[in-house]
DNA sequence: CATTTATTGTTACAATGATCACATATTAAT
DNA sequence: ATTAATATGTGATCATTGTAACAATAAATG
């Protein structure tokens, strides 16, 4: 988990840097980046130290070189291709979001069990799930969003398993370990609700803390 | 961030039991919970203690009493009314999606701003953003789903502060900061992805880097 | 050219979280 | 009733993660 949150952070330190970028700034120092963020400077630097960006001692980071590293640690510098598993309503409403091109990710093809959802034409095809496994090796394929009903989770996530997919963004109600083989991040909408449920009902009265004595 | 884990860990021991009690298990003990959840037995027994949560000295936990007292914890026991702002692919997914009952979350209405989108019949109908407010107020909602574009974002922002929503999961692709007042969870899936490829192609199975084949 | 100033890069530290280990309590068995 | 076995509850310990502090150093200034 810790260094997911590193990534997560990186993230963050990319698009903050574009809307700098978009704001006609050259040069940043740590502080301009970790104030908005709500961290420490040194944070700052010490992820840029960590994965080999470095800056001048005086003049601080460049936007764009600072943005070129990120993009090529991430792998958003070349597009990387990948498929989605059950074209229900999420499934569609992922494929016909457009919020993924900025990142260099392009979803390249959607595979169903219902023939009904087959599409040959339309920017991206639904093909039958039998076919996932050649997709997926022919065009070279190593992560896959699963989007299919509780019902058809275990038998989805072994076809995936099948095609050597590496790993897979689960947005089934039902949660998968990650393996040796693959990796799972498990994507629960309820978790979230229940969670911030809990919350907005904890501070509700006169803002209080919750009680987090950890003896 | 450090009673979150504990809360989505509940939700985890809520999940398992279930399992559990639907097998017919009626008690439990401390390390039945923890080993298929890859945690140890003393963290469970911990997060039961500080919850309240107890068993007896040899026969462990009973599977109705710890299920009921999480429920009471997060709150599943009685309805959770709340409503989605933004009715586009996104929202319209979530608002036919029927996985929330078990935890108690009930999706009272729908919001958007484009007069299509309206519809008074249907399970869930769907108002004209103006309601919010007065909705809101009515119904005792404390908590909304955000599902519009990121041009309409930050209004839409405005809107929910304005009606008094004290929760937000937030799937639209700007990033807001929580404050004082409302507690916002950012839901974005391309940093989910991202995060995913990038282990994916830097990372095999001894964490150690490896060419990345793209093509 | 020396001095001041400002920012990076890094080490020491603090806070948080999870695990370990054991004392304590409860049940079962003889 | 006594003893043995076993699981909880919790204080001590270890690991992780972010922050604070500072040394090193590059630019600016006189």
């Amino acid at each position: 988990m810790t260094i997911q949150n590193r990534i997560n952070r990186l993230l963050s330190y990319k698009h903050l840097l574009n809307r700098f970028k978009s704001l006609g700034m050259v040069r940043v120092f740590s502080d301009n980046i970790a104030d908005p963020l709500g961290i420490s400077a040194s944070l700052v630097r010490k992820d840029f130290g960590i994965f080999g960006i470095s800056g001048s001692q005086k003049g601080g980071y460049t936007v764009n070189d600072v943005l070129f590293k990120i993009n090529e640690i991430l792998g958003s510098n070349e597009i990387q291709k990948i498929v989605i598993v059950g074209v229900g309503r999420i499934g569609e409403a992922l494929m016909s979001y457009s919020g993924f091109q900025k990142d260099g990710i392009m979803i390249a093809a959607g595979f169903d069990i219902d023939v009904k959802k087959i599409k040959k034409t339309g920017e991206i095809p639904v093909k039958p799930i039998e076919e996932l496994e050649d997709y997926v090796r022919d065009n070279n394929i190593s992560v896959a969003i699963m989007a299919v009903p509780d019902i058809a989770a275990q038998q989805t996530l072994e076809r995936l398993k099948a095609a050597k997919i590496k790993g897979i963004l689960n947005f089934s109600p039902v949660k998968f370990k990650s393996t040796e083989e693959i990796t799972i991040n498990n994507f629960n909408i309820e978790n979230e609700l229940v969670n911030l449920i809990y919350f907005v009902n904890k501070f509700n009265k006169n803002g209080q803390k919750i009680i987090n004595s950890n003896q």
